[in-house]
DNA sequence: CATATTAGTCGAATCGTTTCGATTATTAAT
DNA sequence: ATTAATAATCGAAACGATTCGACTAATATG
């Protein structure tokens, strides 16, 4: 490969004058520069930018941690980051840690050596202390608040998105709105769950702890819940994932019910495989793309140190489809 | 951050002794050993990576190049290649193209910039004689054969999963099977209409020219392909795609055919939402991530000179399910 | 015991850039 | 015409590692 030096040699220039021609850090008289560049041209002159890097302590790449590209969020958020990096001229370096902390963990440590100018965490694979320990790096984290003050935090209002769900299916009548969900611990899962009961509680509504029901978060787990609703069932249901909601409106279609006749159905995430299922579902919407660039302006902004880390939250939107009168 | 030198001086050695104690590269007294490694716990030593590729001109870093992370074919291939790649301690820089050849190309330069130490290309983004002028760079691509010596090139065989698929629905019974697809150039698209036709003749079915369809490769396309068959209904219906098929099984759905009574129908990519329509389709899966997985290796052993450009092509599997009897 | 090997360590050169202070050529100001 | 500014260029020192030849200390060989 040629390099500077080379160029510098066939331009009948100094080192530095290609480099200030170059990067126009300094003048250069245009006759000169044509020279150069013509010289660039006849080598097919790449800066090598691993020894830039090294001068300037910029390597212009970020690191994206996330536990799993195959979960259908990832990439439409992946995706927004990549392409708002390269507005900025910055590359991606894309760690995929199979959800193992630990690789998570080497991970970081790799995209440190490698002298990364900033990390975008997506999801809570990191432990908290390596985090800490590294805090000098510039990091956003999507859809985790690690509560670290340098650690910006973008995440998705997923209590509104329930509270909307939820307030648009009582806007359509219904009175007896189940919840199926998974296993709720205190974090991202109960939010929705929190949205949920205060739309009905906004609308006087009073919340009956038998409509909920806890399940496992795929297709067969919304199928029985929905199933589990025998004696009298519920007019609507609210669900924790679009897949869980899947679930339940097969279980509808074995048992005879019909959506939106005898019942609606909301789902959470919007994946590709609800606007094909028939009737289509409503859903609400996870902002991804507008998650994965806000957090890339975000990241390169404090990096350009043009602002400081800070939280956002971005609102959710509900997408009326056909499963809901 | 705390450089080799800081950890020389902190040890009381030589520059050259902490980079062979922590290298292996030379014998090194284990006592000094010792001191070398408490230093650099001690400092949070990280060596950095771009001097080092500075040095060894190894970036331990490949790119990957592809048109739309969205597709729900790239995740997967994605995310083999990672994990491959970091067996071999292997980074990946990813660059999403937006399907624009421009864009490809100077993703492409960048990464040689970079100094990545190989490429991996799925689909076609990139001009031809781009790849050829940079051709110093280890390179296989996916789904896509450029016909380049240098190019390794590793292909799902699209033809045999087509030939497989009419295959079955032959065994099942079904005589006139339509194919249904988006239109045919001479290409990719092309190779499954040839497995279509070859299946019929091997079975001694001839091949029909009015059960073929030209549709656009999306939901509405299936649909409508299918609902152009009025007269003579064929007893099945091969899908250039999945999205395709459920929008052909959705035709059925409106015209009261049922499936798999009256009717077989077999996808194509197995995307994730075709296991969640009523009833699932049958449809021939890509071997995504042994693609992306055998691809790395193929590149990595041409970096590391173990093995030269080859071309590979991997079998689909025909998955069964509930749309055909 | 003298010598040949090997173990252990070091200094300096190098990778390909950027950057800064110094130097010379050119133009503007008085 | 002389001086003051500025334009244009250059050389050398970084950046943080690796690597190689040189050197000394320790061990093996005969």
């Amino acid at each position: 490969m040629a390099t500077i030096k080379d160029v510098a040699k066939a331009a009948g220039v100094s080192i530095s004058t290609v480099s200030a021609a170059l990067n126009g850090t300094a003048p250069v008289k245009e006759s000169t520069r044509q020279k150069i560049l013509e010289a660039c041209e006849a080598l097919g002159y790449r800066p090598n930018r691993l020894a830039r890097g090294l001068k300037t302590k910029r390597s212009y790449t970020i690191g994206v941690i996330i536990p799993e590209l195959t979960n259908p969020f990832f990439p439409e958020v992946v995706r927004a980051i990549e392409h708002k990096a390269k507005e900025y001229n910055y590359n991606t370096i894309l760690c995929d840690t199979d959800d193992d902390p630990e690789v998570g963990l080497s991970d970081l440590h790799l995209l440190i050596e490698k002298q990364v100018d900033g990390i975008i965490l997506i999801g809570g694979v990191i432990p908290r202390d390596a985090i800490l320990s590294s805090r000098r790096l510039p990091t956003v984290a999507i859809e985790k608040d690690f509560n670290i003050p340098q650690v910006s935090c973008v995440m998705a209002d997923l209590m509104g998105g329930a509270y909307e769900a939820v307030s648009h299916l009582i806007g359509m009548g219904c009175r007896r709105i189940a919840y199926i969900t998974c296993r709720m611990g205190k974090g991202v899962v109960y939010r929705r769950f929190e949205g949920y009961k205060l739309a009905l509680k906004d609308n006087q509504i009073p919340f009956d702890a038998s409509l909920v029901r806890e399940s496992s978060p795929d297709f067969e787990g919304g199928c029985e819940a929905m199933k589990s609703f025998k004696e009298v069932p519920p007019d609507a249901v609210f669900s924790y994932n679009d897949v869980m909601a899947m679930g339940a409106l097969k279980a509808c279609s074995l048992m005879g019910v019909r959506i939106p006749g005898d019942m609606s159905i909301v789902g959470f995430d919007d994946i590709d495989a609800v606007s094909f299922t028939s009737p289509p579902l409503s859903t609400v919407a996870l902002p991804k793309q507008e998650m994965g660039s806000l957090a890339t302006e975000i990241l390169i902004n404090t990096i350009l140190k043009k602002e400081k880390p800070r939280n956002v939250s971005l609102s959710t939107k509900l997408v009326i489809r056909k499963s809901c009168k």
